[in-house]
DNA sequence: TAGATTGTTAATCGATTAACAATC
DNA sequence: TAGATTGTTAATCGATTAACAATC
């Protein structure tokens, strides 16, 4: 079978939307369901159960608990991991303390900044010395890691962290990260993401027709 | 009218790559060069262009300045816009003082929070109660807005957004926002992205494919 | 059983690519 | 002209959706 990025992202969907349900309490799931809360056709649900071979019940719907399982073993079991963030401007701090990433999957456990003595507020988790980042991540195994340096310096970081180890990379720099040979990068550009909505906008006002 | 998002970001990687090829000293490209910069196939981008009415001479290529102008046309220009964020915690805050969001082409100009009293740290524009909202935005023709409000609170903000009139719409909270018609949602599931990066980790190492 | 939901196949839709006539 | 490139149509590809038989 060929590897599928939208499947993977819809597997993420599925399985984020199950775990909101189970917290509700709910036991059992129709393909309805699991298609309203991920904001997918339930065609498309049970099509991509039936390509990764999850099955249900017929007329019985789905165990939530099970189906939790059965995805879990497919997009492998990402627990205890550990993230940090390099760069503790506006955004890295925020992202410190965001909730979303105090979660079972993974932790938020350090912040690197250039002067960390300058860094304020108070945060959820310590924040180091860039000069610390080497000791740090020695023996830890962290996979991945959040940029959020200035753009200059971003590929910089990016290199060092990559040398150290780290596999995947959040990368909210403006300049584009070159994805390199068993490393994935995510880039968050929230300047053109604003961008490019004021430019779908226009382009829908002028009724340009495709 | 249908309308396609893929189209516009080729659109703007073209206009992207013909900079590109204009500050080269480039005056003139074949829809093959455009493709090779820009990362498409040469079909595609004719194909684009004839979508768009973009006329070239047979045998003779593209004009690039005509091209940008043809195209800045289309896209329209982005700039003395505004724009404002709803829900300042964490990421709210972060983002009303990002250097980003005050640039030539749009500016953040108001936060708004259910108890804006409470609201902390030196922020780069007003923050307003919710109750302001309405106000506020009455005849200011703000096209854009950020939601960074609890999860269980964003549909119910979207929904009021999208009555007064929003248009687009960078979403941080974890629940997706459904686009409906002349309305664009950019969803920032920045939980998502890092498990997203954990699975391409795992995949790799376990070699596994889905 | 009667009713409801899965699982899979077929139909549909849309986007990309290929091909080539038009034409400069 | 001869050659090269556009512009458009047709073919292909793949993904999504619809339909419904299987079945609990």
């Amino acid at each position: 079978m060929t590897f599928n990025k939208e499947l993977v992202v819809r597997l993420l969907r599925y399985k984020n939307a199950l775990l909101k349900l189970k917290n509700l309490g709910v036991l059992k799931v129709f393909s309805d369901n699991i298609a309203d809360t991920a904001g997918v056709t339930a065609s498309q649900v049970r099509k991509d159960f039936s390509l990764l071979k999850i099955a249900g019940n017929k007329r019985g719907g789905y165990q939530i608990k099970e189906l939790l399982e059965d995805i879990t073993d497919i997009v492998g079991p990402t627990s205890g991991e550990s993230i940090i963030v390099v760069g503790c401007g506006n955004i890295g701090r925020a992202l410190i303390n965001y909730k979303g990433f105090h979660s079972e999957t993974f932790e938020m456990i350090a912040g690197f900044d250039i002067s960390p003595e300058t860094v304020s507020g108070s945060l959820t988790c310590p924040v180091y010395g860039m000069d610390k980042l080497e000791e740090f991540l020695l023996g830890k195994n962290i996979k991945v890691a959040i940029i959020s340096v200035p753009d200059n310096v971003a590929a910089e970081v990016y290199d060092k962290l990559v040398k150290l180890g780290v596999k995947g990379f959040l990368n909210f720099a403006r300049v584009n990260l070159r994805e390199i040979d068993g490393v994935f990068v995510n880039n968050v550009n929230l300047e053109l993401s604003i961008e490019n909505l004021f430019y779908y906008i226009n382009f829908m006002e002028k009724g340009t027709s495709i």
